[in-house]
DNA sequence: GGTTTTTAGGAATCGTATCACATATTGCGG
DNA sequence: CCGCAATATGTGATACGATTCCTAAAAACC
């Protein structure tokens, strides 16, 4: 469990402990897929998860991975960063059905951010075009404080 | 011409007229593109298009299809859906550095949004954390008032 | 213990996108 | 007009991202 972060180990004990309160198995693909997203600062891809996984899952094939990540991003613990086709750990109480992404294309750092609802003007777009919304992706793009 | 949906045919021919008032080369490869994405009414994948074009370029490969798809998306005059891997026309006077979509799953239109600007809730959010944007994404996903 | 359900392993394949390198075409100064 | 530089294309190979299908193991339930 060291090799989590730290500022996401709290992420990864509550995801164990969700799992463990609603009868999901935490198997160890599960688990160890949801280790390397957290102890990632960045979002990875779905074959960097791959590669880390080689040697304790014994050089998984993408099958594995991929239904891992499904699994953790159908319980919201995990979010897809569409613009970067990489995932990231969410960093809240999981279960939104939008996310929103500040993303740094020169250091790559993301942070996400939570709106509660989707922003006045688009929840007004979107009435007047008669959308009922499932899910939304939004992800900013620019350079981060650090990198200016 | 008559190949382009009809009431894409303006943007089509803005499109022509932007790039001779400012020296840039309409060749067959980048008409042909231009053409395929606005003849659709919904977005196309970049190997739609490939298929598209399999007779009048007679069978182009995919860097063929990508080179024309950056140059109409570095005008301003197509842009990329991240959620759906797929491209589509923009609807008005090009070169805004977001766009914004919302997109039925169902029977898969799309309909371009426009906000002159970042909302305000994430305007703030963006400053709060310091970001230049550069640009953004936001799709909006669920059922349209059709097919509800 | 046997059956059902859930999960994983793995080969193959598909879809999306880019690289590297050769070739052609265009624009322009002499 | 010629030759050079800049721009654009053709093409094979390869990288990256994701899914399908089928088989087998493991867990949960009776």
């Amino acid at each position: 469990m060291n090799d989590v972060h730290h500022d996401r180990l709290h992420d990864f004990e509550s995801a164990i402990f969700y799992c463990e309160k609603n009868g999901l198995n935490v198997t160890k693909p599960r688990e160890e897929v949801l280790k390397a997203i957290l102890g990632s600062k960045k979002p990875l891809g779905a074959y960097d998860i791959l590669e880390k996984l080689a040697e304790p899952l014994n050089k998984p094939k993408p099958p594995t991975v991929y239904r891992a990540i499904d699994f953790w991003q159908s319980h919201g613990f995990i979010h897809r960063i569409e613009s970067l086709n990489a995932y990231i750990g969410c960093d809240t109480d999981h279960h939104h059905e939008g996310s929103q992404f500040i993303i740094c294309d020169k250091c790559g750092n993301v942070e996400e951010v939570h709106l509660c609802s989707v922003p006045a003007e688009l929840q007004k777009k979107s009435e007047e075009s008669g959308l009922k919304i499932s899910h939304w992706v939004l992800e900013l793009h620019g350079t981060c404080k650090t990198c200016q």
